[in-house]
RNA sequence: GCGAGGGUUGCCCAGCUGGUCAAAGGCGCCGGACUUAAGAUCCGGUAUCGAAGGAUUUCGUGGGUUCAAAUCCCACCCCUCGCACCA
């Protein structure tokens, strides 16, 4: 060992050793096998910070996993399907100053190489170069034989396979879906093309349509079953309509909508032809039909109609809505016959359909006089109608009067009903920005349905009962995040799954198409093992689709595929066989940002193409890493490389950095300041481990050994049990607090306290406990502790709990020394005394005694006061204590009746004498208090001046200063 | 709006299957040892009161359950993240 730690040194010896012997490269043996994933990189820039966290989680459960004896497999690819690498090579070909900069200074990309980077190939083929260089130098324990990147071509055969698949399955469809378009530009706008609005999202209306005549005036609503409470219609009287003609499916319709709802219909999945201009106050005063119940209602004037909104006109629904009977009430004394309307208002009878929690029969009624609102234009109109339609959407239920749907939940009403009302013909889906969406080039954007579209079928029922089965089968990490995953399940619908634009494969059975970049990113894990073969110089057109159905789903003959790819069939029956052997994967752990998309789709691909018993066992999630506080951004910064992390600090102390910073999906802050902390400790065990090989230790736990040594040993498996709790679910910070923290604080204390004897076993385990986090300095340390070449404490045992070392007397001995030392420097801090002398006396037996009894009459659990002291009455020798027994049952009866199991376990089983241990200690505490002790049992103290004794407790010494 | 997570001591952050919790660890700060000095390292202190190991008030706010609540229940306030064709 040398003499200062040099991580560097250290750390690339240990890596060509590895390499060289080839230690991550698993082959399938009689081992239980365990397989680990964690999401490829996306290569438009170096691995950062972020990456780190989750890499190195992956690690050190593989390196973890592989001492507990399983055959880990590690496996690492590419991500570089899609339009941001694209994007990159146009910046970079334009030398676009931002991107420039923000490459050369954060990502570190020297400028002559940077300035060539000015196609999508050349920046794959740096980035994966580069990627797989830092994650070698912070010393990942990958089998980098099964590297590959997306746009592969053997790769992309995987792919048209897997997709024909779910093709001929019909998981994949045609249709429509709304996306948010520029009408200037022609073209779906994406978020960073959004000049306003970049929240707004797409809302889906139901437009229901009331007929007059051979007219329609379709009203868009957020809640349809308001339709059972429509007493008349709004419109708004001051603003022009258009009578156009709507045509869809081949059905023809005539309809009147502002002028804004026409030019919105345009882009729908809608046919629409102008006829002429309808002023608003024509169409007030008319009679329209209520499609549902056939009902004639009239429609009024109401100023609070805004024509950008849905339709341009409004369904009336005055129970349920405070605008609507606030536009209602405003009207009772108005004089209408302008619009000839001569009917007397007050005559129209609110409907009320819903029963809602604190409401009665007219929640818009209540809410508007309790808030006081006076009229339309009321400001608090607004917070009334907010207050009824959140009560009513979570506490309603439908009333006898809407027919079958009487007793459903409002919450649950609107996908019912709409589908109902659009199989009738009476409704359709209209959708509608929740806020003005403007474009990057001025233009007001509308919801545009984009028609031809491929879609993934998620949101097919069957498909999403197989994921939720296997969402139950699977171990999740942490296990609070499984009803997040049921969640997104749910709410997940058809994903677009084809592009025009960007790296990738194309669609096998539509070629215009590109297939979307996650799409193609779903059961990858697979690939690790059949790359291992087709690395080898397999053509790409040997690929077939018989190999993967062969070697993926067991499907046709090793001989018949044979034939159809000219392979030899024991290569395809080797293939399939180390397949069998590593799928299905046993752990996927990624960051908390894939979870509604990647994990998601990860799923759902794999219960549609595998049987169960290949589908996922376990998913882990984890947080994200800020830096200093600040979000980082692989495009604008700030952002900090791996790379520059292990140049600056070493593989070891970043590795030990972040995975102490934060826990599961708690996000992690990367701070310079943490880091150097992290340094420190690092070198702390370099020096601690160094000093006890250069002292010459050798085992000694056969040898004779003392309490304070058992204490250790005790201590140690207290450590190794709580580290392997942690690691089994994935706390690695937890892990890192018990395997380094606490241990090295042990053991510090062991060295106080003058322990020696099994330094050696200690370190022996320490560093095994500590291999899957900090790999190199634990190599360096093993082999300076005697293990041959070739022995790498990277294959050796993980430590696993063993009780034997267990030793309750040890631990409670020390904590009586430790407990003992802190009342004496608390009495020395109170008083500010200097003393000369300390006087200890220890529990006369009686005490002990009681203690005792009392301790067994809880195991029995018949512990009370009055029993125990009628029992110690009983011994003739107590009585003399008759006067204190009394009070000392009352101390120590709830004290011990309220105890934890653990602690008093611990205690039933106690069989110390204090008088002895604290003789024995006399001179370490003496020592640590500065001045000469005396310890005496309460029953006989020979000095005793101000008769402290009688406070003695049993593990509560009294005490005496002078 | 919907969904998820969170609010702890100067700061970051543990604890949250109720009792050993005035509450771990780190940082910062204060004191000490070492040093010519600085740094590093090591030791101790760091809610308030207290001349004997104790007492008191604390864990977003307000209630509640309990012999006992940072921990359980209810209501409220505040913060962060995701909401789709972007990886």
């Amino acid at each position: 060992m040398e003499q200062d730690y040099d991580a560097h040194r250290i750390e690339n010896r240990w890596q060509s050793h590895w390499n060289e012997s080839s230690i991550f490269e698993p082959e399938p043996d009689e081992r239980e096998k365990f397989f680990i994933t964690i999401p490829y990189p996306y290569l438009n820039g170096n691995l950062h910070a972020g990456h780190t966290r989750t890499f190195t989680i992956g690690d050190v459960i593989a390196r973890h996993k592989r001492m507990l004896g399983y055959n880990v497999l590690y496996p690492m690819g590419f991500h570089v399907t899609g339009t941001p690498i694209v994007g990159l090579a146009e910046l970079i070909e334009n030398r676009d100053p931002q991107t420039m900069n923000v490459y050369s200074r954060l990502h570190r990309i020297p400028d002559d190489i940077l300035e060539t980077l000015t196609t999508p190939e050349r920046i794959v083929d740096y980035f994966s170069v580069e990627a797989e260089k830092a994650m070698r130098s912070i010393g990942y324990s990958i089998d980098w034989r099964r590297k590959f990147t997306t746009t592969d071509d053997t790769y992309k055969k995987f792919i048209e396979w897997q997709f024909n698949l779910l093709h001929d399955k019909g998981l994949i469809v045609k249709g429509a879906h709304p996306v948010k378009w520029c009408p200037n530009d022609n073209n779906p706008v994406e978020d960073h093309d959004i000049l306003h609005g970049e929240e707004a999202t797409i809302v889906d209306y139901t437009l229901i349509k009331f007929t007059h005549k051979n007219m329609v005036l379709p009203c868009a609503t957020l809640r349809p079953e308001t339709i059972f409470g429509v007493t008349n219609l709004w419109v708004n009287p001051d603003i022009e309509h258009a009578k156009i003609k709507v045509s869809k499916e081949g059905c023809e319709e005539i309809w009147v909508v502002s002028q804004e709802a026409y030019r919105k219909l345009t882009f729908t999945d809608r046919t629409v032809e102008f006829i002429e201009n309808v002023a608003g106050k024509d169409l007030v005063g008319i009679k329209v039909k209520n499609p549902l119940s056939g009902k004639e209602m009239i429609t009024l004037p109401a100023s609070f109609v805004k024509p950008g909104n849905g339709s341009g006109i409004v369904m009336s629904v005055p129970a349920h809505a405070p605008y609507d009977y606030l536009a209602l009430k405003d009207l009772y004394d108005k004089d209408l016959s302008e619009y000839g309307i001569t009917e007397d208002l007050q005559e129209i009878e609110l409907i009320s359909l819903i029963e809602a929690k604190d409401f009665k029969e007219y929640p818009a009624v209540e809410a508007v006089e309790q808030l006081g609102v006076k009229d339309q234009n009321d400001p608090k109109a607004e917070e009334a109608t907010k207050i009824v339609y959140r009560r009513e959407f979570h506490s309603g239920i439908l009333k006898e009067n809407t027919g079958k749907y009487a007793g459903v939940a409002v919450s649950k009403i609107k996908d019912i009903l709409t589908r109902d009302l659009l199989d009738e013909g009476i409704g359709e889906v209209f959708y509608e920005f929740s806020e003005p969406v403007v474009c990057r080039c001025g233009t007001s954007c509308v919801v545009n349905m984009v028609k031809g579209q491929w879609f993934l079928n998620y949101s097919n029922p069957d498909w999403k009962d197989k994921v939720y089965k296997c969402i139950e089968n699977m171990n999740i990490i942490p296990e609070e995040i499984r009803v997040e995953f049921n969640n997104k399940v749910d709410w997940l619908k058809d994903k677009a799954c084809a592009r025009k634009k960007g790296l990738g494969t194309r669609l096998p059975f539509d070629t215009n198409w590109l297939i979307e970049s996650l799409g193609d990113s779903t059961i990858y894990m697979s690939y690790y093992i059949t790359n291992k073969f087709f690395a080898q110089g397999i053509k790409t057109e040997q690929l077939t689709p018989s190999l993967f159905d062969y070697v993926l789903l067991g499907k046709g003959s090793v001989q018949q595929t044979a034939i159809d790819t000219g392979l030899a069939e024991t290569l395809i029956a080797n293939i399939k066989s180390d397949f069998d052997y590593w799928y299905p994967v046993d752990l996927r752990s990624s960051g908390k940002d894939l979870v509604p998309n990647h994990l998601l789709f990860f799923l759902f691909h794999h219960v549609a193409i595998f049987e169960k018993d290949k589908w996922p066992r376990a998913l882990a999630v984890n947080g994200f890493v800020s830096l200093e506080g600040q979000k980082m951004s692989k495009s604008k910064g700030p952002i900090l490389t791996l790379r520059e992390a292990v140049d600056t600090y070493g593989a070891d102390v970043s590795r030990m950095y972040i995975l102490s910073s934060a826990e599961q999906t708690q996000d992690a802050d990367w701070r310079n300041a943490g880091v150097e902390s992290a340094k420190k400790q690092v070198e702390r065990f370099y020096k601690l481990a160094k000093e006890i090989i250069d002292s010459g230790a050798t085992s000694g736990i056969e040898g004779e050994l003392k309490l304070i040594d058992r204490w250790m040993l005790s201590r140690l498996q207290q450590c190794v049990r709580e580290t392997n709790n942690d690691m089994t679910s994935i706390r690695t910070r937890g892990a890192l607090q018990n395997a380094f923290f606490l241990l090295y604080n042990d053991l510090k204390w062991y060295q106080r306290r003058g322990g020696s004897a099994v330094l050696y076993d200690v370190l022996d385990v320490w560093v095994r406990l500590m291999a899957p986090f900090t790999p190199h300095i634990c190599e360096e340390i093993w082999s300076a502790m005697g293990h041959e070449e070739g022995n790498f404490v990277s294959q050796a045992a993980y430590p696993i709990f063993c009780p034997r070392f267990i030793d309750n007397d040890a631990e409670l001995a020390e904590e009586l020394m430790c407990s003992t030392l802190s009342d004496i420097e608390e009495i020395i801090k109170v008083t500010k005394l200097t003393p000369k002398m300390a006087v200890l006396y220890t529990a006369p037996q009686w005490k002990v005694t009681a203690f005792k009894i009392a301790l067994k009459m809880k195991h029995n659990e018949d512990l009370n006061a009055g029993k125990l002291i009628k029992t110690l009455m009983a011994d003739p020798d107590n009585r003399k204590h008759g006067k204190e027994i009394p009070k000392y049952v009352q101390k120590i009866v709830p004290d011990i009746s309220s105890m934890k199991t653990e602690r008093f376990e611990m205690l039933l089983g106690m069989r110390l004498d204090e008088t002895t241990i604290l003789r024995e200690n006399i001179g370490c505490l003496s020592n640590e208090i500065g001045c000469p002790i005396q310890v005496y049992n309460a029953d006989e103290p020979e000095y005793d001046p101000e008769n402290k004794s009688r406070f003695a407790l049993p593990l509560r010494p009294a005490i005496y200063l002078e």
